[in-house]
DNA sequence: ATGACCTGACCATCAGGA
């Protein structure tokens, strides 16, 4: 008599939609942010320059919508915050030391399969001949190292307002940043470093000109496409295959009081 | 070359952003 075993795989697939957004004062842009997650209901939201320095007030606000909240705050500048669902297996793998005294990165590790999401608001670094430029580079180099240690056991998100500007098609207008901190080749050269991690450009392909998240609020005219492209996410390739969705959430920029940047988003099928 | 515009600090005006 022949015995057949039929062994049954079962691949639990979840969708994952996750949203970065500079909201430039959490305060100032309660309201869109209600609006976008209302609207979009990501799994995560990770925001940077919350500009207050009340962990309470940001945990509260988030929780009104059942979410779970970790963040590291500072008076008045910076400060982040990785929002996510309360279903989600998570740790916080936050590094205060990368800090150095700023609220500038926080780090949420989705137990299931091993996802280490890297929140950043980059140092601005301007005046190039001030401190705060090697402060930057600096910062950085910080990042760079501990996200090497973090790959040998997880894949890997790395998300957040970069303030580079890698090549000069990801501005309307290089010229206008030459002495700027943002296009230097030193801040480029520290981007890459970290991109030859075997990260990958989510929006790297994508047409450059609609890939703009950054209009400044003086400068440039949002309805004109003159603004710049440095918030990202940067990807392991494993999780590349997984992106089922990806947008640039332009809308968020033409509301009544915008932040000067624009909400990124992935949907990913792990 | 400088400022514009927005925010938080705090109440007149400046620091910081990019």
């Amino acid at each position: 008599m022949l015995k057949i075993h039929v062994v049954v795989v079962v691949h639990l697939v979840f969708k994952v939609k996750i949203i970065s957004w500079n909201v430039n004062s959490l305060r100032a842009r309660e309201p869109l942010v209600q609006e976008i997650i209302k609207k979009e209901k990501p799994n995560i939201l990770c925001i940077q320059e919350l500009k207050i320095d009340d962990h309470d007030y940001v945990s509260d606000f988030f929780s009104q919508f059942s979410y779970q909240t970790i963040t590291q705050t500072q008076k008045s500048y910076n400060g982040v915050s990785i929002t996510y669902d309360q279903i989600l297996d998570t740790s916080d793998l936050s590094l205060p030391t990368l800090n150095k005294d700023q609220a500038r990165n926080n780090i949420l590790l989705l137990e299931k399969p091993g996802i280490a999401i890297i929140n950043n608001y980059f140092p601005n670094g301007n005046p190039i001949d001030s401190d705060k430029f090697s402060f930057k580079l600096e910062w950085m180099n910080e990042l760079y190292e501990n996200i090497k240690k973090l790959k040998d056991k997880y894949e890997i998100i790395v998300t957040g307002d970069f303030n580079v500007i890698p090549e000069d098609n990801d501005a309307h207008d290089i010229k206008g940043y030459k002495k700027d901190a943002l296009a230097q080749p030193e801040s480029r050269k520290e981007f890459f470093k970290l991109r030859n991690l075997d990260l990958l450009d989510v929006f790297e392909n994508e047409n450059k000109k609609s890939s703009y998240t950054f209009f400044d609020y003086k400068t440039y005219k949002f309805g004109k496409e003159e603004g710049i492209r440095i918030d990202f996410f940067l990807v392991t390739p494993f999780l590349k295959n997984k992106i089922m969705n990806k947008k640039v959430l332009k809308e968020y920029r033409e509301m009544e009081r915008p932040s000067d940047h624009c909400p990124i988003l992935i949907e990913l099928n792990i």
